[in-house]
DNA sequence: TGTCAATTTTGTAACGAGTACAAAGGTAAT
DNA sequence: ATTACCTTTGTACTCGTTACAAAATTGACA
């Protein structure tokens, strides 16, 4: 999904009973049209010059929001800050240890998200992620 | 593993090339019979008692030590704390979302953990977690 | 349109995991 | 015993995240 209107993103929430507000709008907007798996402060520093009054902790409170409603993924792959993903869909992740980047794989095969059934457990997702290095990281130029 | 010797400990991280000291000995010995993916607080309380003028920061830099060596694998699978584990064969984590406890998956699939093959990607490692609900928490008592 | 209640946003202060750093302690070789 | 090197320790600090209460906004209803 690139570059979604305002209007189709306000849609989208109350697909997730999400109440579309201002705020909550442009991180959503900037979540589905930047498929980076930013971290909080990417958002909040794309969104601040167009949006002078945003708070850091309205993009926490929204995520965490969107969290609750399942309108997003967090991903615990970065140790240091946590990473939010719009594509709920099933993919792998792939983390350059390097520059820490993660990037998305898409080709894995779908029975790697299976859930195995453990006596007593509700096992309910699936967490695929790869850790390795990068063509630009391999190339020399560091991070 | 269970109940490894302190001299069995300090071989095993010659193995690994790493110079075993009092406190290092100790942290892989706690590391070796306890299997629950301690956090550094939970090692560092454990020890403390029998080894009063153990340092937090002394159990970070042994654990840092740890991973540069590979004697440990270290899990990003909750978001609070980083978490380590002594067993660094092929096998995957499940972690129960009310209580955050971390348990393994010995008898999943070995085809998990072959690696893709991405062009330009040099990947290493594959980390498989899944997220449920434990059989504690299912029964009532919260976390 | 004005009023009131409920929700959302905002800024500041606090929390807590992890790290930097330098002093102190321990180890090993000569 | 002296010296050099490595390890441990405690304090201070960084920085991501959360708590909290005040301010702003929204929506309902008269």
């Amino acid at each position: 999904m690139e570059q979604p209107t305002l209007s189709h993103t306000h849609q989208y929430l109350l697909g997730f009973d999400i109440k579309p507000s201002v705020q909550r709008t442009a991180v959503m907007n900037y979540l589905l049209s930047h498929m980076t798996h930013p971290t909080v402060d990417d958002i909040y520093t794309a969104l601040s010059p167009t949006m002078p009054t945003l708070s850091k902790t309205t993009v926490y409170n929204t995520l965490n929001l969107f969290l609750e409603k399942g309108a997003v993924r967090m991903l615990t792959i970065d140790e240091r800050n946590a990473r939010y993903d719009a594509d709920i869909s099933h993919h792998a992740h792939l983390r350059c240890r390097m520059c820490d980047r993660v990037y998305d794989l898409r080709d894995v095969q779908p029975a790697l998200f299976s859930l195995p059934r453990v006596e007593g457990f509700d096992i309910e997702a699936a967490e695929i992620s790869y850790v390795g290095i990068c063509p630009e990281c391999k190339t020399g130029k560091k991070g």
